[in-house]
DNA sequence: TACTACTTCTACAAAGTGTAGAACATGGGC
DNA sequence: GCCCATGTTCTACACTTTGTAGAAGTAGTA
């Protein structure tokens, strides 16, 4: 499961058992599954909200709600929510971080 | 389940138990578990690394690997590693974060 | 040695995830 | 207008995680 959206976007289900199966020659692990196991997966993740679709087309078209960058950090943001001594967190975090992920925060806060 | 470590440290299944069914009292969600279900959890925990025990003395003693900060901080860690992008991620996550959190990240930045 | 206190084993239900066949829907061609 | 191909929904099963706990084993102590 989760995010095959590394892919463009607005794909059919077929489309995505497609690429599934390419990104399978490509070492990547293999996959080689079935439409309808994709057709389950991605209404599942449309009840978890994650995933929306056009119903109007006849081939629905489906789309990640968001980007796998916006997913990522809300998760992180979530995380986050779950400890009381917020700022603890952050000074650890922070220090797990390399360096160039460092500057980048930098940057990042400078143009707040 | 999940980090009951809020509490001091080092103690037995019997302690954690009464102390879970303390926290019931003061609202907090009402639990009132039984100790083989406080001991199944811990040995979990133990397989997963977040606790370990002391085997030699008799009740055996518990304690948190790490603290839930250090904890926490490692998941935000683990999030963040998962996206390709890791800057568009930090980017959208510095986005999410309160203006305190900001300035405290600053500072942390800062002193770096 | 037997009792008591503690731990380990085994178990079961609910939720989540991975996978897919069977059944149902529908637009387009004949 | 009816049937087929294609696509979607329903139902299903296996496996894992999590929450919960009884039954059975172990060992220190009186």
């Amino acid at each position: 499961m989760d995010l095959l959206w590394t892919a463009p976007e607005a794909s059919t289900a077929n489309d995505l058992r497609d690429r599934l199966a390419q990104s399978e020659s490509q070492g990547q692990e293999g996959k080689d599954l079935a439409v309808t196991t994709v057709l389950t997966v991605l209404s599942r993740l449309e009840k978890k909200g994650l995933v929306e679709r056009e119903r109007g087309t006849r081939p629905h078209r489906y789309r990640a709600v968001s980007t796998r960058e916006d997913h990522t950090a809300r998760l992180m943001h979530e995380a986050l929510g779950t400890a009381p001594d917020r700022e603890a967190v952050l000074a650890r975090f922070i220090g797990s971080v390399t360096e160039s992920e460092a500057a980048t925060l930098r940057r990042l806060l400078a143009r707040g």
